[in-house]
DNA sequence: GGTGCGGCTGATTCGCGAATCAACGGGAGC
DNA sequence: GCTCCCGTTGATTCGCGAATCAGCCGCACC
């Protein structure tokens, strides 16, 4: 063993690390609770139960807190949407993996999910940079992901990849969101899976280029295709 | 003529909602700029240029400001998308008119539509029950739309209803979003008719039951049709 | 048992901004 | 020209909550 006063440092810094985690998570779940600017510190601290100065003893301010949440949350995510976007696998896959990416993510820790959901992207305030970064790496890492799907055949020539990146993150943004609001019972998990492979498939035969017979239907002028019956 | 008394009265009525008008504008204006709980009600003032106490001659308070700038632009656009979900129309005609409002709407007041769009569905607060409400509604009534679509043959029957209302708004939003956070140039005119008709035609293309040979293709099994080249 | 140290406490301070209100002024009516 | 009314003003009040800080335990070490 090494001597007690080293081991004591050790054991001193797990507990440390342990409160910030403690009062980490009892973040989350007041700001999904009742929003970040909705909540005291107090309620942090209560929820974490712990003394009001203490959270000021780990943490430099309220905003900090907010941004550290964020970074932990939104980090994981991004690290594997990436793995998702970058790999060798075919459009359809990687789309599918990612909405697969999502969800997990709300299986796993739906507080979370609601504290990105609803400060994602929010109006000014300190960490605004920081979120609209955030926001631009994603779009940018899954545009990338459309362009080289376009490039090799696999996305419909004439679409744009950004937008086709805007419209897959409003797609995985707003179903989260709807369970986020409760529209969708998250807790059923059938309905869940459900969503997911709706949403992907739903989102994947608009883009995906077709690679049969029916492909020159399209291929034309795509708008106002309007047919009566 | 009418008793200059009467007439005087009609008059300092109009001046009146003049200035509510104005105040209402700047709020606009202000919370675009710094977002709700950004900016102090002396911005406003300002911005209207008007003495900080008018505002509360004119308005109980800053929500009720926020509730009215939110209830004025949503309101609008609740009775467009209304109105296009239920015509007579076919899915598709529909479905492009949606994508037709919301970003008609971005063009004529952009400031508008950000307040909207970043203080919409917002953390608790006072109007939460109000927000989530409309929200609720436009969900509902395209919900509807794709409910009576479907049993019209016109939306592949295997489609939850309300899952394309969710991936309608996300596509919409997230749209809206690009725009508002500066991702893509709003200025352009042709850049957003692109987005808006190429939307509108991924969402299609993906949910609109097929009329020819290729629908047995995707009325099996839909998930995970992994095809490699 | 004493002593010193550091994690921890929560009453206190401080600043900010929402909301108030007493007074002002300019125009209408006499 | 005088007066009264009311829209308008902005200094002031008030409450809230973020952030501070002066000590208070409890524990390790002697």
């Amino acid at each position: 063993m090494a001597p007690p006063s080293k081991a004591l440092a050790a054991a001193a810094k797990d507990r440390d690390q342990d409160r910030r985690k403690t009062i980490l998570r009892a973040a989350v779940e007041v700001f999904a609770r009742k929003g970040y600017h909705g909540c005291r510190i107090a309620d942090v601290a209560r929820e974490a139960g712990v003394a009001y100065g203490l959270v000021y003893h780990y943490f430099r301010n309220k905003e900090e807190l907010l941004q550290l949440v964020f970074e932990a949350g939104w980090g994981g995510f991004v690290t594997r949407i990436r793995e998702a976007a970058e790999g060798p696998a075919t459009l359809d896959a990687k789309v599918e993996r990612i909405f697969q990416v999502a969800f997990d993510g709300y299986r796993a820790d739906p507080r979370g999910v609601r504290v990105l959901v609803l400060e994602f992207a929010r109006g000014p305030g300190t960490g605004e940079a920081n979120r609209r970064g955030a926001f631009a790496e994603i779009m940018q890492i899954t545009e990338g992901m459309f362009e080289r799907a376009r490039a090799r055949g696999e996305l419909r020539q004439e679409l744009d990849p950004s937008l086709c990146a805007a419209m897959l993150f409003g797609a995985v943004e707003m179903g989260l969101t709807s369970l986020v609001m409760g529209l969708l019972d998250g807790r059923d998990a059938a309905l869940l899976a459900r969503a997911q492979s709706q949403l992907a498939d739903s989102f994947l035969h608009g883009t995906l280029a077709a690679e049969d017979s029916w492909k020159q239907d399209r291929s034309g002028s795509r708008l106002k295709t309007v047919k009566r019956f």
